[in-house]
DNA sequence: ACCTGAACACCGTTCAAGT
DNA sequence: ACCTGAACACCGTTCAAGT
């Protein structure tokens, strides 16, 4: 075991805005937002809870603008996608994935809090229908359309799936639906009626 | 003043499911979901805390179920709508005027509580669809995609606009967003691709 | 500069007691 | 049957104090 120097002699690094937000997520997406309290955010980090607000003056409030922004800020990339229409839903589907994954931030997303995390990654979006010949009316309305339809569609799968096995949601005798399947014929719907100019 | 035989001595009608889901509806929308609690709650109706408990076993999880309820459950109906696509035009315009008054509640729709209340609404507007001979896959879809994107909208807009005068969010210089115009405009793009068989 | 410990005002909820 | 009052375990947060 090689000696860290940036360890200190409690054994730990030091408190930091990130650590303190990666702790929280890993509560929120392991127990629930419910259990995420700032004493349990404090034993998690090895550190009174106190200690927390020397970091985040604004407290608890700005702990969850952090979750906020770490979970909805996903800017769409142009990567290797086929042209415009397959960025957007590449970019849908990843950004579906992230809202299940930290399925436990998404009733911080529909507050008014941190009101400028949606605004970077809708501005890509943006860009992208803008460089595939998109006329800006209809970009706009797009923009809004598809990642709306993404957040309330993680909505409703968050509603109608088990987070874990055993909380069993679902009307029995019904078939379960292929929540996958649903998204994915749901975005191309969504999406069918965006086109260039 | 006439006499009123269902007012008890305290000059106040008894505590009863529905008038303590009303009065913390109204909280909610007047103070917002943080500012509910059950003390409160008492005191709107006029009642110790603990009396609440008596109609509600389950405590504030039940009531929170109830408020899901009382703002989610809202079905399709035909009405004097000129066919099914100008039905379920209506209905989401109607849902979506219902998200924006209860904005409080939205947190709560996208949780796992109340798993049922959707349910009905969904079923609601399937019918409507089957009825216009729309295929039933398509229907499945559609129904989905409908749902999300008010809820999804509603998300977006709760966030891009201040609950009251001198809440001010939104990026200073840029033009304020016309939602009322952009949820009209994306309704239409989001139900283009639905279409009869 | 960074963290601790005690304290304060508030929660949700339980339980025995009142009527 | 319906409501109250006191109590308990927990919150978020402040503040003076430690290093």
């Amino acid at each position: 075991m090689v000696r860290q120097p940036s360890i200190n002699a409690q054994n730990r690094p030091p408190l930091s805005i990130d650590r303190i937000t990666d702790a929280a997520l890993s509560i929120v997406d392991g127990q629930g937002l419910g259990r995420l309290t700032m004493r349990r955010l404090g034993d998690a980090l090895e550190v009174e809870a106190m200690a927390i607000y020397h970091h985040l003056p604004r407290g608890k409030e700005q702990l969850l603008d952090h979750l906020v922004a770490h979970v909805a800020v996903l800017p769409a990339s142009e990567g290797d996608a086929t042209g415009w229409r397959d960025a957007l839903h590449r970019w849908a589907v990843a950004y579906r994935a992230r809202l299940l994954t930290h399925q436990g931030v998404l009733p911080l997303l529909v507050t008014r809090r941190n009101p400028a995390a949606l605004t970077t990654t809708t501005a890509s979006l943006l860009e992208l229908m803008r460089g595939g010949g998109v006329p800006e009316d209809t970009a706009r309305v797009a923009a809004h359309v598809l990642l709306g339809f993404v957040l309330g569609h993680a909505a409703l799968e968050v509603r109608g799936t088990p987070a874990f096995p055993g909380d069993s949601v679902g009307t029995p005798g019904e078939a379960p639906i292929d929540w996958d399947a649903r998204f994915a014929a749901g975005l191309d719907q969504a999406l069918a009626g965006v086109n260039p100019g």
